[in-house]
DNA sequence: TGGTTGTGTGAGTATTTGCCCATAAGACAA
DNA sequence: TTGTCTTATGGGCAAATACTCACACAACCA
């Protein structure tokens, strides 16, 4: 996929439009006459600012029925922090509303004057939310990754997305240059006691706040889709009862990891503590179901964002 | 102000509405599928959102804060036309980017098919301005220049920019084969009487829109610095409570010119009536502030061209 | 009871918008 | 310079949206 490439002086110009558009109401062909181009070229210009991203929708309105899901989510699961976004009924997204949900969220984090350590984990709901982050500078936060950023085959891997947010936020970043699962236990150790890592993952221990994604673990499940475990590691992992995953670790329908197998292996620092740590996981959707209740019960979280329905479900 | 009195529940289901409308993209069609009503009510729901100020659009974009800028300029000024051009904060110049501006600006009357007349005062501002023009020809407009165009050596006045413009757009120029500003009062009269230059400040006094430039009276103003004036004459100006120069006549700090002094012998065409014509000044710079505030005080303009810094000081 | 007023609805209609397509304009290699 | 490829532009049209109107219904009041 290359980069359209749009120059800065057409962003602009598009930023122009848009906010002509949106914010001062007007019609296409009033922008046109007042940028002296075609009704097109404005419409044009208006949909460029839309999908460069300029343009940010937010709903000022705890809709009733999701803030009373959370409520209810807070109260039950004794959690700091819930955020439930509507469900469109007619979407399969499985982060439409949510990363919004979560962007917002770092956004108020981010916003703090006081330095705070952010933990960042991986996943498409994560990669999601960070592309949907407007930039802010805060070089007082440090950002740190909670998994390392080497797939399988040497590439970088691709949901790791400590890079796009420090990127998005001028943070200084810590990432974990490390194979994501690495080939045996005593390698992982090996690698987590390097001058280069050390650090990292001391500092991932004093996270004040981390982004969580779950990963199922079915069929596509993204840990096998992606090429980090094999079939075969995957279906060991579901006989031992694992149900979901979070950076690359498994865990049971109980949120306990699960004893050996690949967690053995799994180079990602430990998840941070609820105690000193706001821990917040973004999921939604059926698949993530026995994932969001395994974090749950496990108490690896103390927030979450997840849509209605789920959170629906979860009551239950 | 009455208050709409609208329910809870009413509200709830517009932000809802809206939701669907402008995060998840559903047309309203859908929209009404979805919550079971109809069309029309789904667009009600959804205007009513907007309306009740739930939904908050953002521009993430340095181009928004100018477009803001410039709103609230034209709201608090009576403006007719504000543009504000991103301060670049590396560079000192002070034509960079307003000059741009203005030069779009100027393109944009004189893509107008219907002949106009354009009314042009001087400075360095404008010089960059018209040298950044890009050439277009429009034979039906005449181009009318405000001030003298004879340095007081007789050569021609570097910054007046008649000839510069009319070579760049093939329209008919208007120059004023005059000094800009005589040796008397009574040469004055004499020099404007001329049956050449009568019709030049009867042609000036129709323009449809003029550009101006700001000149500051500091240790090194333009008139002092390019031989226009002494500097006893400049001393005695600031002391008279001069604050700028336009088209060569010294206004005080509420745009009124000052009596007497070299204001008597300036040869410039009137600056023409914001009545009849827009007139737009092209400043930027902390210089430059007293006299645009003075120009704006004064209703000497009704357009302004100048950039984000300025813009956000002259609010204050 | 009957009128009045306010609110919400759907129908109809004018306006606005999104998108396809042909064509013009520009970029670039031969 | 020419031919070719890419990119941008404007026309046209169907879909989507906003607006107006007449009417239904309920609440309220004399």
């Amino acid at each position: 996929m290359s980069k359209p490439e749009v120059t800065t002086s057409r962003l602009d110009d598009a930023a122009r439009a848009g906010w002509l558009y949106y914010v001062a109401g007007n019609t296409q062909d009033e922008i046109a006459a007042k940028l002296g181009i075609s009704r097109q070229s404005a419409q044009r210009m208006v949909s460029l600012a839309v999908s460069e991203g300029l343009v940010k929708v937010r709903l000022d309105h705890p809709i009733a029925h999701c803030l009373d899901l959370a409520d209810r989510l807070k109260k039950r699961f004794h959690l700091n922090m819930v955020e439930v976004v509507p469900t469109d009924p007619g979407s399969s997204s499985t982060t439409l509303g949510v990363a919004d949900a979560a962007a917002d969220e770092m956004t108020r984090w981010l916003k703090s004057e006081t330095p705070i350590i952010m933990g960042i984990g991986t996943g498409r709901t994560l990669k999601a939310a960070i592309e949907l982050l407007s930039p802010i500078e805060c070089p007082q936060h440090k950002v740190v990754s909670l998994t390392g950023n080497i797939a399988p085959d040497s590439s970088a891997a691709f949901y790791n997305v400590i890079f796009n947010i420090a990127d998005k936020i001028k943070a200084r970043s810590f990432p974990m240059p490390l194979p994501v699962i690495a080939s045996s236990p005593e390698e992982r150790e090996l690698l987590h006691a390097q001058a280069m890592i050390r650090p990292v993952l001391e500092l991932s221990a004093q996270a004040n706040v981390a982004f969580l994604g779950i990963g199922d673990l079915e069929d596509d499940a993204p840990l096998f889709v992606d090429g980090f475990i094999s079939r075969d590691e995957l279906l060991a992992l579901r006989r031992a009862g694992a149900v979901c995953e979070i950076v690359g670790r498994a865990f049971n329908r109980e949120g306990i990891p699960i004893e050996g197998l690949t967690n053995d292996r799994v180079a990602s620092a430990r998840i941070p503590s609820r105690d000193t740590a706001t821990v917040i996981a973004i999921a939604k959707g059926a698949k993530k179901m026995p994932g969001i209740a395994a974090a749950i019960k496990g108490n690896l979280i103390n927030g979450l964002i997840t849509d209605e329905q789920t959170a629906e479900a979860l009551l239950r």
